[in-house]
DNA sequence: AATTCCAGCGAACAGTTGTTAACTGCATGG
DNA sequence: CCATGCAGTTAACAACTGTTCGCTGGAATT
């Protein structure tokens, strides 16, 4: 289906990644609001100017950022959720997939914590979209257990945004554990584990 | 104890909270990375270079607007947590609390959920210095719980942890929910009392 | 082979920024 | 009452910002 682009369009989508790669490179120690367009140009080692080819304005660039740190992260849902083995069994495996995806993606992760309440309003809705979908998705998984009998949308949603933050929240604290004293990853793996497993166990509970 | 202050350093806080105030307004539509210091002398009236009598600067100056924003939070704490009444009455009441204090002091709230994982690190750490504190205390007070007895320390601040987490959560949907329409309000209250039950549920069938 | 297209360049613009230095006027303490 | 302290001022600096305009060289199209 995708045509082969020709040497043109492909010099085009170099520089243009180039450009997202050194914005999130750059948004590593400061937010979107005040990163500037020449900081990002001088980086890659374009001019200025070059930068209008590809993106509006930096908060543009930002939105295109949300895509690339949580778009191809839809699949992970079902496969984790809505996957086999008893509740244990996922917890386990919803705990290792979030601390391996920020080992892999450490820049992406802290990208989307800061700007989620960050400056810049385009891009705080962007994640707020991305994030919703993400509750729906949950939902939808959750909705597939037998555990799930008697539940009414309303609260199953209600449990799919805990369960959405819960991720956000553990990503950030193995984010901060990075840098830090090798143990505190291992502490940080625990407690997340035990916080799944409390909420798990109030699910179970709920309205019985 | 507090010794009155003589006109020259009454006059001194004064400007001083003004710059805290303009600084706090202005964060309103942008990230503390991006906040100039001569943007916020602008907005008080005075000149650029008065700033330095205050603030070294505008990250110094953040760093104060955290101890404004969650120092003067600490009492509540007790006076939910440890408060008299079933836990669906402290469910109820610690809801009312937070959708309070957002509707009292949203700019408050915003800089807080902001720069949280904003670009500033000294804000960064001391938002985490207080949130830190916030969960030892509901650790503590916790503690002081009949049903927990049997928790271990390390569990009792998990749980500790996640409802503080959950606090903010709560915080930073009411704030969303303050630019759109009226029943959003109700919805986000509804949502989080229900998280509350559930978190509770988990917490009375732990280890058991 | 001739023509069109267009990603990237260079220069210039008006405006902004943080920081310095030396000042002024007034509240304060002796 | 006089001397000191110090909050706030004015002026100037080098550096930086986003955005404009016209250009250029090579790929793409005809």
């Amino acid at each position: 289906m995708s045509h082969t682009l020709g040497l043109r369009q492909a010099q085009k989508q170099k520089t243009r990644q180039a450009l997202l790669d050194a914005a999130l490179g750059l948004l590593e120690e400061q937010s979107l609001s005040s990163l500037g367009l020449r900081e990002v140009t001088r980086a890659v080692g374009v001019a200025p100017t070059a930068f209008y080819r590809h993106f509006r304005s930096t908060a543009d660039l930002g939105v295109e950022l949300v895509e690339a740190a949580l778009g191809s992260l839809h699949p992970m849902i079902d496969s984790t959720v809505a996957a086999a083995g008893d509740s244990e069994e996922r917890i386990a495996r919803a705990v290792d997939l979030i601390a391996h995806h920020v080992d892999a993606y450490p820049a992406h992760v802290r990208f989307i914590a800061r700007e989620r309440h960050g400056g810049v309003q385009p891009v705080r809705e962007a994640i707020r979209r991305q994030l919703a979908r993400f509750a729906e998705e949950v939902q939808a998984a959750l909705a597939g257990h037998p555990e799930s009998a008697g539940w009414s949308e309303e609260d199953l949603l209600m449990l799919a945004g805990l369960y959405v933050d819960q991720m956000l929240a553990t990503a950030n604290q193995f984010l901060e554990a990075m840098e830090g004293p090798a143990d505190e990853r291992d502490r940080v793996a625990r407690s997340a584990t035990q916080r799944l497993r409390l909420i798990s166990l109030g699910r179970h509970h709920w309205k019985s």
